[in-house]
DNA sequence: ATTAAAATTGAATAATATTCAACTATTTAT
DNA sequence: ATAAATAGTTGAATATTATTCAATTTTAAT
């Protein structure tokens, strides 16, 4: 046995994936160059950023859903964008949008299971020096990614 | 013009597309066959629930994304399932999930700007009877859907 | 109306997924 | 421990599908 699930579900989760033109095709009744023609467009202007796979995550266990709302401190506060960009590296970060309100992050965050999420938040509140997370966590996921579960 | 472009992204946003199973066999130096075996498994498992585009939000006017908390009233505080499944419909909804905390839902909605949000949260105060409703706006979207922006 | 640019399309080709049958490794039952 | 059954891997052949190309049509600008 290989194990090579878990590598394909990694690059699955970014990319690896392409457009089923003949089935677009078939299914808006237009020839499959033209579709494919607009495809090239979208992607050229780049309207398109990947294709990719959406998951059932409990099966492939990444079960915990996290939202965890940040204050960051003084250091960080004017500048958020670098530190983000540093935490959406994670590959457990699904999400990561600096917003208005209370709290200046809101990370979607996707562990294994409540002990991966309490040790995630206690090596991000010290690597990046949040003054104070709120969590809020998912009992059911009835949509993700715009994929209905 | 066709204007096939709406169509195709709408398409996108849930499906139409499939894994590059030759670039995956590269990428990882396995056999095309051996990994075409193990996806069709992660399908049949349910464990790969869709193949999708990733979109630059902004350029298919889409740019303005809230975070939604929701209070629900009696009716449907003890069955939130129902009516968040109505929601998911919603082809402005991205995700929604039962929470715990002071809010029993949260919602990722995307319009093209602050009015079609407004008209959306006075619509679905009204049609699902919210008692209260808090808006997350996020400024600064750094990665979504597990890919970077 | 004339021209230039953008978009559509069918036919030909190139690339890719899929099937199949043989083989290997792993698990289960005795 | 051994046999049998099941699950996983693989190369070669085939079937699909994406892509290229050149011709045509549509749209936009002057």
């Amino acid at each position: 046995m290989k194990n090579i699930e878990p590598r394909i579900i990694g690059l699955f989760k970014q990319g690896y994936c392409t457009p089923q033109i003949a089935r677009i095709a078939k299914k808006i009744k237009e020839p499959a160059t033209t579709i494919h023609y607009n495809i090239k467009r979208l992607e050229k202007e780049g309207a398109i950023k990947s294709y990719k796979a959406v998951f059932d995550y409990k099966k492939i266990n990444e079960g915990h859903c996290t939202y965890i709302l940040v204050n960051l401190t003084e250091e960080n506060y004017g500048n958020p964008e670098s530190i983000c960009k540093d935490i959406a590296k994670d590959p457990k970060v699904e999400s990561i949008d600096i917003c208005t309100g209370d709290y200046e992050l809101l990370i979607k965050l996707r562990t294994k299971d409540i002990d991966e999420y309490y040790e995630w938040t206690k090596h991000a509140i010290k690597k990046y020096n949040f003054s104070k997370i709120i969590s809020i966590t998912s009992l059911k996921q009835v949509k993700t990614e715009f994929v209905e579960l």
